[in-house]
DNA sequence: AACGTGATTGTTCTA
DNA sequence: TAGAACAATCACGTT
């Protein structure tokens, strides 16, 4: 394993290597082999375990600045196929805006863990019953689960937050 | 065929 | 409290 790529091949038009540090931790990446070791344990004891429902983490601000930012620059580099182009461009970009400008991304990714927290929600009444009975069960909880997803009603409206503009929009920089 | 990987930062989570 | 893990993306490589 570990395709033996060249990292730093990644010929991105101008040079934006920027060290930023090792980063916290080399790779995080999930080995794939959770259990064992450390690993908490599958039974009934905490969460923490790969659910095929489990609500996604929402974007943080940074990352619905990237949806957008790498719109932007593959319009602008469609020839850049690497992942990591737009990381570092998006990463410098996202140094580059002020408060003021982060904002809006801020806002949408409140909005997200809102969702989040929603889902979360019915995510965690769902092992509550499912931890009643493992998932070793036959029956009884996969009626349960559609129940709970289908009571979550999408209502998406209330989406434009024009007021609250007295935002200090400090330059500090 | 399918998943891991690389790179960014932010948030969420676990011990 | 502090550190670890994971969120999207996309083409490619390895299994």
């Amino acid at each position: 394993m570990k395709n033996a790529k060249g990292k730093g091949a990644v010929k991105v038009s101008k040079e934006a290597l920027k060290p930023v540090d090792d980063r916290k931790v080399g790779k995080r990446k999930a080995p794939s082999k959770p259990d064992k070791g450390s690993a908490p344990k599958a039974k009934k004891e905490k969460k923490a375990k790969k659910d095929p429902n489990k609500p996604k983490r929402p974007p943080s601000a940074f990352f619905v600045f990237l949806e957008e930012f790498r719109q932007t620059f593959k319009a602008e580099n469609p020839n850049v196929k690497a992942v990591s182009a737009v990381g570092k461009a998006g990463g410098e970009k996202w140094k580059s805006l002020s408060s003021a400008e982060k904002a809006p991304y801020e806002a949408k990714a409140a909005k997200r863990k809102a969702e989040y927290e929603k889902l979360m929600k019915a995510y965690d009444k769902k092992q509550a019953s499912s931890a009643d009975d493992d998932e070793s069960d036959k029956s009884k909880s996969e009626v349960n689960d559609e129940d709970d997803e289908a009571s979550a009603e999408d209502h998406q409206e209330e989406e434009e937050e024009e007021d609250d503009e007295d935002e200090e929009d400090e330059d500090d920089d």
